[in-house]
DNA sequence: CATTTTGTTGACCCATGGGTCGAACAGCAA
DNA sequence: TTGCTGTTCGACCCATGGGTCAACAAAATG
């Protein structure tokens, strides 16, 4: 659950001004994402994480607004590591929904496994105010859509083949999402190993040709 | 998440001196899990639980030590529903590994969409007192273990065919221990046929003649 | 009815922790 | 040096909520 944390100090590298805010915003973020993660949200007080970082609490004041904004800010950051990865993912059609349902499963199970995902899933919605919470929980909504939409693309190409795509997508969010909970980054298993197996697992499921072995 | 609640009044039936207090007792334990659950644990005030019962903060603490013993009871209760269940698990060589882990599978998703169950894979063990919270954290090993010996004694008869039982188990409990948070009992979808899905899913990834359609 | 035991409560205590404020301090330009 | 702006912090405020207590109500007991 907790990556190898690089431990870097608070005003390292001296650039633009701004670039520097920012900087300290991100820095701020990914180590409230893992302690919220760690020990939860609300069992998490800004003192800790000011403390991880040696700063005093107002300091995190001057970056944030409060404390659910920043637990937004990590949601947010969550979502779009699979709405808008780096490289968008393969439309619909240009491949089969086999295919477009593994480089799915492999963007997902990076994502939740990265320190904003982590968060994103490990914590709940409830902290919220009710306008971020709206918008976290219409991310969510999305992501689950993607998968549905992936799967029966699938069934009508003939790739995949399960009777009940809305309750197979949750299944296997519900194995997904579960992962933070007992992988552990330090282990013998990489990411990519462990997607391996999640796709293997989850293929064996529903592809439309599992007699293959 | 949450059951159709019987909205009972606090002090109704009138028996035995020590059968009403564990009933009481009881009445507040299904309320507190309930609310733990859909609230969360910190969100949740004793007094949201005594107003729930229209009792008042201090009776609470009449029937119990003190928060974390509340929470404490109800993971407690949830993890017996399992381990300890009405009807014990057949033991291991009676059957089939196959048929093992599909009563192994109904019973743990019946027990995770029970009001205790629910609390127990909702709420974390982060709040208890070190002491409860090692008993509660071994008895989830111990359901855990479980899984996985089913899971080998299913390789080693021949009805399954997982390459690693241990990861495995954590796709499927993951599976499973999402299902709270998703499935809701006022819909159409019964448990038993929810979890008749789910061992389907299941079965189709490891069964060992997983051909059959 | 008196008295003890069992249940219940309003009112209170107080530690915790989110959030604020004004002072201080850095860097930089004129 | 003087000011200006961006950044940091010690000290404080105060609502929340877990937990307590003494008094009161309601059965049981005799």
């Amino acid at each position: 659950m907790t990556k190898p944390t690089p431990k870097r100090a608070w005003g390292q590298a001296i650039q633009n001004r701004d670039e520097q805010f920012e900087m300290k915003r991100q820095v701020v973020l990914r180590t409230a994402a893992r302690t919220y993660s760690d020990r939860g949200f609300h069992e998490t007080t800004l003192a800790d994480i000011a403390d991880e970082l040696n700063i005093s609490k107002p300091t995190l004041y001057y970056y944030f607004k409060n404390k659910d904004e920043i637990l937004f800010e990590c949601h947010r950051l969550g979502i779009e590591a699979i709405t808008d990865g780096d490289t968008p993912m393969p439309p619909a059609g240009t491949c089969t929904g086999r295919e477009r349902l593994e480089e799915f499963l492999r963007r997902y199970v990076r994502m939740v496994l990265d320190d904003f995902g982590t968060c994103l899933v490990m914590t709940g919605t409830n902290a919220l105010e009710p306008k971020n919470r709206g918008r976290v929980i219409e991310g969510r909504r999305k992501i689950d859509q993607m998968l549905r939409d992936i799967l029966q693309e699938g069934v009508r190409d003939g790739t995949l083949d399960c009777p009940d795509p809305k309750m197979t997508a949750m299944f296997v969010f519900g194995a997904m999402n579960w992962l933070p909970r007992w992988y552990h980054h330090d282990g013998g298993l990489s990411v990519d190993a462990l997607s391996a197996r999640l796709i293997a697992f989850v293929m064996r499921a529903i592809a439309a040709d599992r007699c293959d072995r």
